[in-house]
DNA sequence: ACCCAGGGTCATA
DNA sequence: TATGACCATGGG
């Protein structure tokens, strides 16, 4: 996948914060309209934990509607804003466990499993595997990953189990696979060059019975 | 006029 | 435990 995919310089953001909000926003919503809403942001200055907090939550929304959802959205980023101050931002979870740090970071209203992880992997450095939408539909596809594990925590271990925890490889597959899925998207019928079909031995006959649905 | 995107929460059964 | 509704915008 590196040599088809390259590079993917992943997460774009210019600081840990602003990973974190990133994060929220990109919930369920397409990267191009969260950069939308992150100029705004950082035209207004106010992308940084201790202005964000003390902003007012009507101003929020508007500089974030680009992402959408944005009522719940604001709401989530003044929490994760308290969060981060009581943390002392990123140099302070750095000093907690994984385990422990992902379980407080759970306990934020809005940020969920997947959300949780991409901060502990991208933000904090943390050698954790990210399932996404694209992970679960890939691997399941493939024949790799069982139809029948389906729970993020499952899917999780699944991976946990079979790949080195490192935190390289953890940020550079996830990438990865987030970088196939987009090639792959629903605009390619078949991809006889998929560099994941290439080396799974299940790769034909999954293609054989699936006709031409991509990935 | 659809469909969906790098989810999460809440109400039901 | 397991579905379904809801949140909202912009791009294909």
């Amino acid at each position: 996948m590196s040599q088809a995919y390259g590079e993917q310089h992943w997460w774009p953001a210019k600081s840990a914060f602003e990973m974190m909000v990133g994060a929220i926003l990109t919930q369920n919503t397409n990267w191009n309209n969260v950069e939308k809403a992150l100029v705004n942001l950082r035209n207004a200055h106010v992308l940084d934990a201790e202005v964000m907090m003390t902003c007012n939550q009507e101003m929020l929304e508007t500089w974030i509607r680009p992402a959408g959802f944005f009522r719940q959205k604001a709401a989530r980023l003044i929490e994760l804003c308290h969060f981060y101050m009581e943390r002392e931002g990123v140099q302070g979870m750095k000093r907690w466990p994984t385990k422990a740090l992902r379980s407080r970071l759970l306990d934020v209203h809005g940020i969920g499993p997947e959300t949780a992880d991409s901060i502990l992997l991208y933000a904090v450095e943390k050698p954790i595997f990210v399932v996404d939408a694209y992970t679960k539909r890939i691997f399941h596809r493939l024949g790799l990953l069982p139809e029948t594990v389906q729970d993020y925590d499952d899917v999780q271990a699944f991976f946990h189990q079979r790949l080195a925890h490192s935190l390289f490889i953890f940020q550079a597959f996830h990438a990865l696979i987030v970088a196939h899925a987009k090639a792959h998207c629903r605009s390619t019928p078949l991809c006889d060059d998929c560099p994941l079909l290439s080396c799974c031995a299940h790769g034909k006959s999954i293609v054989s019975d699936e006709g031409n649905e991509a990935i």
